[in-house]
DNA sequence: TCTGCATATGTAAGCGCTTACATTGGTTAC
DNA sequence: GTAACCAATGTAAGCGCTTACATATGCAGA
């Protein structure tokens, strides 16, 4: 068992067991079909010799890796890595391991990850978002692989996609608002430039606040990085303007809802009296917030599982994989209030 | 560029630069010496058909599959998720791409994902802690794919590791809190079954106690999953008890931290003038809680950096992975004081 | 008894690379 | 002019599997 040389392969347990490895491969893959006997004794061998197939040769032969790529902008997103959790537990249901790549919100940096998963013989491949480099989907045409698009949902798109309408959710967060009496709304956003769930929540905001007559500011718009920390300094550029005050902040993000929260009670705002507060993701904090947070919760664990059925399903039929769309739902809790008796 | 029929591989970049495959591989790969015009005529040549190496190929053929696979329990936890990401992008600078697994806390399926990672042919192995299924370094050991524990520093281990001790960082908390004159002292955990993080935690802060002739009480210290939720609930119990109150709290992570801190605020409690708590991760919410938590900030960023560097070294040297401990150390912010005159 | 077919297994040709070894041609040293 | 050598490249043998095809065996039907 402890034979120092060489690596045991299936040649080895083909002799352990007295078969050819046309057989011991077919009863280690169940394809074609291999007596009792003959396939106990090779289990035998596989377990006194310790055999372990080896991925690499069988991914040449069979041209299948079992293996599906990734490539997200960022792990230190906890709704990320969520979708992520979900999507590895469903890819090992299909027998298929995950590959996991990051972008950095970079296309180009994307685009790399891209071709070196396509390199390590990916089967599949799933991206976040709707806009990426043309050579991305060159490359994956020409590997000839399944791949969806998730976190987003795009009507005209022709690209599979797993996602639900970053723009629709962030609308009806305007419209909420709107509703409830708020006239003056900004926004803190995140970083819109190479990333369309950023965009699109922005271009919803936009167009919620446009159906009900109002109007997103340019300059009450400020693009904040992933952190609390920027977030507050936003908020803080927000209110130190001395006219024009808004009521509500919509927020890119839970991340950033959180930080503008706790700028405001540092600044002795009450939220939501003084001033409405909303997210988008509902992460795990969102709920216990004090108050608890009005957010858009996002399907992450669904998207996860979707994008893995769908990319499995792909695989085994041999088709593109099926879009699905799913839903964001707000969230209605107290950090958004009808517009109060006294304004900033 | 577009012939439909089959993949375009070596042989056909050899035919079109007009050279040999061994030469196609020596100028892909650095290995022996190629003249400029024949490396341009490749280069041309990959250009125009699209060439991608095909990685099983490559890895049969050079028993070297420049892919690392790393178990870690969660991804749901933001602070494995800012290792991993350090991981991710130090394997990268290494040309290395990473095959990521999740265990869920449990050393049957560890030992299950360590199994496939080793038949996906990972070159190196990166493990979460110190205490796993003897069958995984039975498997690592057989494949002869070097290896590193993290998260974890046993001085006593005969493992590579690069982590910090989790007993010690626990055990600076503990006398903290005496040294404020706290003699009462609760603490509520991560659940420490299969997790020898959690366990050290807890083993730290007894031993600290002792230390200072104090003693954490069986019934004082709670097991509660990684939630808010959970937290608060533990909390609760705590707080329930009618005799002997606890006046400082030490809670396993941040995430319980968090939650404790807004039960106790909900209680009308005041942190840190009525109950002391201390977190353990510093997550970046931490810093921005109200009031900033007392925590210790751990290397995550550091562990990423250093196993990706200790893996990549042992593979070029054909050694085991050398061990490294990182420092985790107490940031003391504004949840913990000198213990009130005004007890529960 | 012989044919025909289903079942179980073996044979061997790749899959697309890397690499030890052989070969070629051009220098350099004498 | 020839030997010795170095640089650049080619040849071909695998790497450990899968799988099309060939083969062998057993049994039902005629």
């Amino acid at each position: 068992m402890d034979h120092p040389g060489k690596r045991v392969n299936q040649a080895d347990i083909a002799k352990a067991a007295g078969v050819s490895t046309a057989t011991v491969s077919r009863a280690l893959n169940g394809t074609g079909i291999v007596t009792p006997q003959a396939r106990q004794r090779i289990n035998a061998a596989i377990a006194e010799l310790g055999y372990m197939p080896h991925g690499a040769a069988r991914a040449l032969a069979s041209r299948r890796s079992h293996t599906v790529g990734a490539v997200i902008p960022t792990l230190a997103s906890a709704i990320f890595a969520a979708g992520i959790d979900a999507f590895e537990r469903h890819l090992n249901e299909g027998g298929l391991t995950l590959l996991l790549a990051v972008s950095n919100y970079d296309l180009e940096t994307e685009a790399l990850k891209v071709r070196r998963l396509l390199e390590r013989g990916v089967d599949a491949i799933a991206l976040v978002g709707d806009s990426h480099s043309p050579e991305v989907h060159e490359m994956i045409t020409r590997a000839g692989v399944p791949y969806v698009h998730t976190w987003a949902w795009t009507p005209q798109s022709d690209h599979p996609q797993v996602g639900f309408s970053n723009f629709e959710a962030a609308r009806t967060v305007a419209h909420h608002l709107a509703d409830l009496g708020h006239r003056t709304v900004a926004m803190v956003a995140g970083i819109a430039r190479d990333n369309d769930r950023a965009t699109q929540r922005i271009a919803g905001t936009k167009q919620g606040l446009i159906d009900k007559g109002l109007v997103l500011h340019p300059d009450q718009t400020i693009e904040a990085a992933y952190t609390h920390a920027a977030a507050r300094e936003a908020l803080r550029t927000l209110i130190n303007v001395d006219h024009d005050h808004p009521t509500a902040i919509i927020c890119g993000n839970d991340v950033l809802a959180t930080g503008a929260m706790i700028e405001a009670q540092a600044h002795g705002l009450s939220v939501p009296d003084d001033l409405s507060i909303t997210g988008f993701d509902d992460l795990p904090l969102a709920a216990h917030l004090n108050p608890p947070l009005t957010t858009i919760v996002v399907p992450a664990e669904a998207m996860g599982k979707g994008a893995a059925n769908a990319l499995i399903a792909a695989l085994e039929q041999g088709q593109p994989a099926a879009s699905q769309e799913l839903e964001a739902r707000l969230e209605v809790r107290h950090t958004t209030a009808r517009v109060g008796s006294q304004p900033l």
